[in-house]
DNA sequence: GCGACTTTGTGCCTACGTTCACAAGCGGCT
DNA sequence: AGCCGCTTGTGAACGTAGGCACAAAGTCGC
């Protein structure tokens, strides 16, 4: 067969690659014929779309500040609104977490928050260390408190000698060979890799190592992982790269058609009060 | 009473949600009988979805390693290893920008880079600007050539009375006021808002007037832009929730049921070789 | 207490993305 | 030269996500 095989990317059997898109979902293997119509309690959020999740972090975001607000009560409409999706949408999300709307009326502000946060873990608090305190690393350790509470950083690694005991944020640095020992210390359960690409993975196997299972990874590699690990990753590059494909796209697309509905010739491309509103 | 979002979310009406899943392919308006008897045809060679997109910037990085490492050619067997997907998808998304393999045989490292860059719009090169010079700001304005060429970052801006002037990066800092002039004169293309959430908006609305029409945004809002303007989100507390979802899910999940194929204390990670092959 | 109105929750349908599987095409071997 | 095996490119099947539209269910007004 083909020359693959041997000591690259391949060379490691017991790993399996890890997309941003995983599956989140079990497996679930197809049950017998949905003819559990039962919508009950009991019914855990078995099969919540990864996507639905990511909304869900969203509107919990978005009902804080409302409930900093002093909004009591709130609709699909107007909730779907300020999130940024359709209201059909909406409520199919919630509808995973449970029913706790109220026909004819809306949702509790509050009842809604404590749902979602059930969903989504954040009752228990996790730990999380970020590995490579460059710039990134710096920024992400003093990201502190994130939207409220949520995150607390524990622990934070690196390589360099200079920053050994140094407190950034707060937290000293120890040595990434100190991870698997003082990750188990702290309960860390979430890994934040922000160190050049060349150190990632192996960063990424220490963190294995010392038991974390949930990965968020900002250096542009595909990191290999066990199955059991979860990987997200956040590709800057990517992300430019995306938006040049747009750009790119628009630039040979819209000049042609005339379909465009708004003059995008390098003017004001905004209608009329775009200005700030507040 | 459910009183409504009032100045916040509801305020904006001429302007859309952007949700990071947005259409990539034209819109399309196929529903609705509209007055467009013709399906589409001939805006065949320009639907490439979004994830592809997205994965073909992965494949653009591993290639260029392997271009580095002298490798002429690959399989789409190898390339996809690589990349964290199977042969298959990798395939089909090649597809999409063309027939570029041979065969029997494989891809051409240099060609299949020339093409990805290409569709990417990668050949013209994009001006960046950062808003928003903390911690973040900072990372990214150094983070520079990205992954070798492609993204300088010509810009920056902030709020602090301070920063004026100071070059981060080797770019001076601007006032955001002058984000329209300075825009424009340095034709920026891409935007990346890396400011409190509170700014955001404000930052957004100044980017558009400027005429940008990519933003990547940092900041946890949902940012309200006209439909011309594509924005890609990058929210660190949403992919830490959906991370601890994971956690979560594993919890109540796993212990009770069988599931785990491997025992998670100290798993074998195998921290051999982190290389990757020539 | 009852009807009308409002908003949720969801079944169904469409579209999209992923995976499978195989024919087509190409190079190497004999 | 012709056959053989390998790898691409893609049509079709499958599964998931999104959106519409409506019945269910609750509130408010009278």
């Amino acid at each position: 067969m083909a020359q693959r095989g041997q000591s690259d990317a391949a060379g490691r059997p017991p790993r399996a690659p890890a997309e941003n898109a995983a599956e989140i979902t079990t497996p679930m293997p197809a049950i017998g014929g949905n003819g559990m119509p039962a919508p009950g309690l009991r019914d855990r959020a078995r099969a919540i779309p990864e996507a639905a999740v990511a909304r869900l972090a969203v509107y919990l975001r978005v009902l804080s500040g409302m409930r900093e607000q002093a909004v009591a009560s709130v609709s699909s409409e107007e909730l779907s609104a300020a999130a940024g999706v359709n209201s059909a949408k909406l409520r199919k999300d919630l509808s995973y977490i449970g029913s706790y709307g109220t026909r004819g009326v809306g949702y509790e502000v509050e009842v809604l928050i404590d749902q979602i946060e059930r969903v989504l873990g954040l009752t228990r608090e996790q730990s999380v260390a970020v590995v490579g305190i460059g710039n990134l690393g710096h920024a992400l350790a003093n990201y502190g408190g994130f939207p409220g509470r949520g995150f607390p950083v524990t622990a934070l690694f690196d390589v360099d000698p200079d920053l050994m005991g140094v407190p950034v944020g707060g937290i000293p640095v120890d040595h990434i060979d100190d991870i698997p020992a003082v990750c188990a210390a702290r309960e860390v359960t979430i890994g934040v890799i922000a160190t050049p690409p060349a150190a990632a993975q192996a960063v990424c196997d220490r963190l294995v190592q010392a038991g974390v299972e949930c990965i968020l990874n900002f250096a542009p590699v595909v990191l290999q992982v066990p199955e059991t690990v979860e990987v997200r990753k956040v590709d800057l590059a990517v992300e430019l790269q995306i938006l040049s494909f747009h750009v790119a796209r628009r630039a040979d697309h819209a000049p042609a058609d005339d379909a465009t509905p708004a003059p995008r010739v390098d003017g004001v491309a905004a209608p009329r009060g775009v200005v700030v509103r507040r």
